[in-house]
DNA sequence: ATTAACTCTACTAATTTTATAGAATTAATT
DNA sequence: AATTAATTCTATAAAATTAGTAGAGTTAAT
């Protein structure tokens, strides 16, 4: 499951991704927008600027936008910037790979290779929504 | 991810399923076997058989024992018995739907649609993984 | 100087997860 | 009948994560 946090960052990028070209939100606009806790926002869309999807400008007259292509900003971009693996396990992730410390007693852990197949299909399923895609309905 | 349970009561099903035909394990046989606290263990095997995937037998020489086919107990299964929806939102499960409280401004949700594409791509491959398939490695 | 926005760090509250403890029950064996 | 060894059940505790809040600091337009 999606934590509130990965819901809460596609609806602001949706929201975002429907704006006019060059217009900036301020946060209240899209936490009222989006239905969003103000505070909570902010935090998102600070990580959403550290992870290179969205800018701002501060200041008065300041607020946030997207700078990806709404058609280059997948699920499974936020998904990882928020909840991390997409894998079911550690041992099978790319990106978040750890080995499991209770499979010692085999060389490779029988799950393994079944998750990396699940893997495979979620990621794909997962790269294939953009905001977008999401946006078009 | 998979909860530390959830992959806890694979392990025990693919300790199981590897043993001979008839054969009545403990739980502390199991926990050593694959690596699982025992009190914990004990807990899982309870949910287990309240989920009909295992049966047990009281008293000295008790034990549990499979009751399903390791080719009919599917990834998808074990998931939703622990860890429940497989969807990312409760709104895009089939077997845990819930409404979006905070999306009441649209009458669908954004992310709905696309949420159910990826659950859909998941579900087929997690009902494709059985522990006998795992087992077979 | 004022106003209104983002930025940053810390903290709190709630929830969920991961266990552990211990008594009760069941059934085989002696 | 007593003993032993197993499951069953309920309660509790400890740890980790998630969700959300507070408030001071910084930036820039007017």
């Amino acid at each position: 499951m999606l934590s509130h946090k990965t819901k809460y960052a596609l609806k602001a990028l949706l929201y975002l991704a429907q704006q006019e070209e060059g217009h900036i939100a301020r946060t209240i606009e899209i936490a009222e927008g989006a239905n969003i806790p103000k505070k909570f926002l902010e935090q998102i869309l600070l990580e959403l600027k550290r992870g290179h999807f969205v800018s701002s400008k501060q200041g008065k007259l300041g607020g946030y936008y997207l700078i990806k292509s709404k058609n280059e900003i997948t699920l499974a971009d936020i998904h990882r910037l928020f909840d991390g693996a997409i894998a079911l396990l550690p041992c099978a992730s790319l990106n978040f790979y750890e080995p499991c410390s209770d499979c010692t007693t085999e060389s490779e852990c029988l799950l393994r290779l079944g998750l990396i197949a699940i893997r495979e299909k979620t990621l794909t399923a997962m790269e294939g929504i953009t905001i977008a895609s999401l946006a078009k309905k």
